[in-house]
DNA sequence: GTATATCGAACGAACGTTCGGTACGATTTT
DNA sequence: AAAATCGTACCGAACGTTCGTTCGATATAC
């Protein structure tokens, strides 16, 4: 068998992962303290490199979190067509989209903090409204195309798709906030079903 | 009848004017540039006083901004209960607040992105969220007590909360950001019954 | 005269960024 | 195959700027 060769046995990473690990860092600290409490400096601390290895890989503080908001949006984005394209049937859809953010809210609360939570238009210069951002332009297409098959009521777009999920991204704030209770999957039903009955056909 | 003693002639504003005049230099520049982005020499330039002046009133700048955030929830505390007040019938209750949300949105918008959209607890410290801020601790009374007299169906309160106010929060924030064509009290009919069809008994 | 309100020059700390340098793998030269 | 060359990745001390805050002086009210 052919030996995969090792060529690196740095103990530092490099390259990619270093990369990586800024952009690790950077989240940590943004969602926890937001963005204008951390410092490069900070950020340099937590990802155990140096100053030069941020800027060489980012250009700048600013491009940095932006870099980080789009990566994070772009996942979130395929992660929620893959969770539509997996079922059928508009209310079940509605449904799997709120239990993937809900389940994402619990595993990676940080990046949730910082997509949902975060004013990127605060420290992004002409970055447009996260509403604008794809995985909102997915939801909104999906109330859409429930309008056209008729399975959802004839209503506004914006307002149908903040109906549907307003009450999710709501309870996603509270649990985010610390002031629930119990885990967002205790709510799941009520949340799902409540939206839904406010669009339904 | 004793006359009202006139006291001042005075061109610049002093004492409570002066102080006003700050918090509402503050607010613009908050509300325009966010926290972080807004310096107290920028605030004292619009607000077209000295440095000590604002060091005399607030203290700090964080405590200016909590001064500013206090009085500005007040403000819509009082403003729904009010409203509350004035109308019968939890729909119509329900209703009357979402309506005077949407008033203050489009009369003040500098008010409503400062408390509705800045990250508060990103620079107040100890800050609780806003959800338990007096505003939003009425609505979720509203939601509660019309469960207790049957009008809305049996469901967690924060869920119902979220439900009947989460879209119109979302219809407000759209607006804010300058995506929705129109005004919102286009949308404010379909808001309501959407909000009032998921919370409904 | 005294207390309170206002003023603004000055300060020190913290921040984002720069830049001259080093480490290292790949490529070419000897 | 060793040496020299080169370009990219990384390093971190140092810099200039900006910011929040201080404080002694001044103005005003009673």
């Amino acid at each position: 068998m052919p030996e995969v060769p090792v060529k690196r046995v740095s103990r530092r990473p490099r390259g990619e992962a270093l990369r990586e690990a800024i952009l690790g860092a950077a989240l940590r600290l943004f969602s926890d303290r937001g963005y204008f409490n951390t410092s490069i400096h900070d950020i340099r601390r937590e990802a155990g490199v140096s100053i030069g290895a941020i800027y060489h890989h980012f250009g700048n503080k600013e491009q940095l979190a932006k870099a980080l908001y789009d990566d994070l949006l772009e996942r979130m984005g395929r992660a929620i067509e893959a969770t539509i394209g997996g079922h059928s049937g508009y209310r079940e859809r509605a449904r799997a989209v709120i239990e993937l953010l809900f389940d994402m809210t619990r595993d990676d609360p940080e990046t949730m903090r910082f997509v949902l939570l975060a004013k990127h238009r605060e420290f992004l210069s002409d970055e447009p409204p996260i509403c604008s951002s794809r995985p909102f332009a997915i939801m909104r297409g999906l109330l859409e195309d429930g309008i056209a098959a008729g399975d959802v009521r004839e209503m506004d777009p914006w307002v149908a798709a903040s109906a549907m999920f307003g009450g999710a991204l709501r309870m996603m704030s509270l649990s985010l906030d610390g002031v629930l209770e119990e885990g967002l999957a205790r709510y799941i039903d009520e949340v799902v079903e409540s939206g839904w009955r406010a669009v339904r056909a």
